[in-house]
DNA sequence: TGTACATCAGTGAACGCGCGTTCACTGATGTAC
DNA sequence: TGTACATCAGTGAACGCGCGTTCACTGATGTAC
């Protein structure tokens, strides 16, 4: 290494180095201008997803997976952050449609409560830098913000779920935002923990979920 | 603003502001050069409480807390990566302080369980900032470390604790090392949706916390 | 059918800045003789 | 008791770099007449 220490500040984080050759891009014809947006949403997804750090997805980095200049990215984003927004919004409805097609055709309530629990948590362990964004940053994006959170898809899901299985005598009477949080906890600790520590001894993992839901399918039916 | 957008950058994440006026320092004497050690890692621990974020905590702005010039603290860590460490080193010992002291004198082996749970959530509420970097993040600096968790302070005296609530009975003889990493999720679970999801409605804690060692209490004892 | 023109997608170069780190140095302090 | 000297704590200036963002522009494309 040279006197300075330049290169140290660029293997600080696990930076993107720009492709050697690019794709050879060509302009979209005109009214076409969104089709660039799009291609800068899956770049940047992919980025992500590459990286694990939003942090490390620079505009440049953006810019050159999809064969462009970085003021292009302006063109279709206010800032970088507008960006990274998309792209969550992206993840949000990501993660609502995985865990309600894993539970269609769910037949007692329990077991619905169950197959989302799982699904929850294999899409985390799948997705761990989408599930990172979402649930273990600082909310820096309006998304994952928690009116959104309460409001909308998996949340929202996750309480109606609670009362039918209340409403259904598969659980007792109780508050379901109580209940929902809880589980919610539950399966956010096994994911969470699984992407922050991949390396830790952990036990197998759907040994691990099936002795937590049962714990939690027992204990609650015994409250 | 003008023209170029070097000031965005600067905002980018949550910057310390150098001190206009920073408290002179005497210089240490001959001999006394850790001191100097053990205030810049108590800097860089208020930097970090204050921003939340290590990336956003620089050398300059640890050697600025602390009076000095950045060249300084490479008179005593080798770069920022072994100074982060030492932080966390300190973090960690400290939440094993924490829990043991909370625990101390329980009666009953699942009541002992119970406080520590407690301890455990209530640590991480009140540091949030050192609880993201223990748990939240990815594992960049050797501690936190998959080993040194498995072993050393918090993990190793709760599995500990199970073990002892499995020889008095309180819960059923089994896998110790399941049951802990359990435990260890749910708590996780509240304490990091806490810390990233601040403005969520949640339940009040205790209530949430209380509800969920109950299921698990219930469930563990039935399984 | 031809053409002037507005619109649009995208570029090239640069801005000011903060970063981690290194280098050659200064000056105070303790110590050996 | 005095003094030369090694040691040590800390400095000032700079390095090369990557960052987000802005500006004035180019050239292709569709459209009105």
């Amino acid at each position: 290494m040279g006197r300075a220490g330049g290169g140290a500040a660029g293997t600080r984080t696990g930076r993107v180095t720009p492709a050697a050759v690019r794709p050879a891009r060509v302009r979209a014809r005109k009214g076409d201008g969104d089709l660039l947006r799009d291609e800068i949403v899956a770049a940047t997804e992919a980025l992500l997803v590459e990286t694990g750090d939003a942090a490390a997805v620079s505009v440049r980095a953006i810019a050159d997976a999809v064969g462009v200049t970085p003021p292009s990215i302006y063109l279709h984003f206010a800032d970088k952050s507008e960006l990274l927004y998309a792209v969550c919004e992206a993840h949000f409805a990501a993660l609502d449609t995985y865990i309600e097609a894993a539970v269609a055709g769910a037949a007692d309530p329990v077991g619905a409560l169950a197959r989302r629990a799982k699904a929850y948590v294999q899409f985390g362990v799948e997705n761990p830098e989408h599930y990172r964004i979402l649930f273990m940053r600082p909310t820096d994006t309006p998304v994952g913000s928690e009116v959104r959170l309460q409001r909308s898809g998996p949340y929202g899901h996750l309480v109606e779920a609670v009362e039918v299985a209340m409403a259904a005598g598969a659980i007792p009477q109780g508050d379901a935002h109580l209940v929902a949080t809880g589980l919610w906890a539950v399966v956010h600790g096994v994911t969470s923990l699984l992407i922050a520590k991949p390396d830790f001894p952990w036990p197998d993992v759907d040994l691990l979920l099936d002795h937590l839901l049962r714990v939690q399918c027992q204990g609650l039916s015994q409250i």
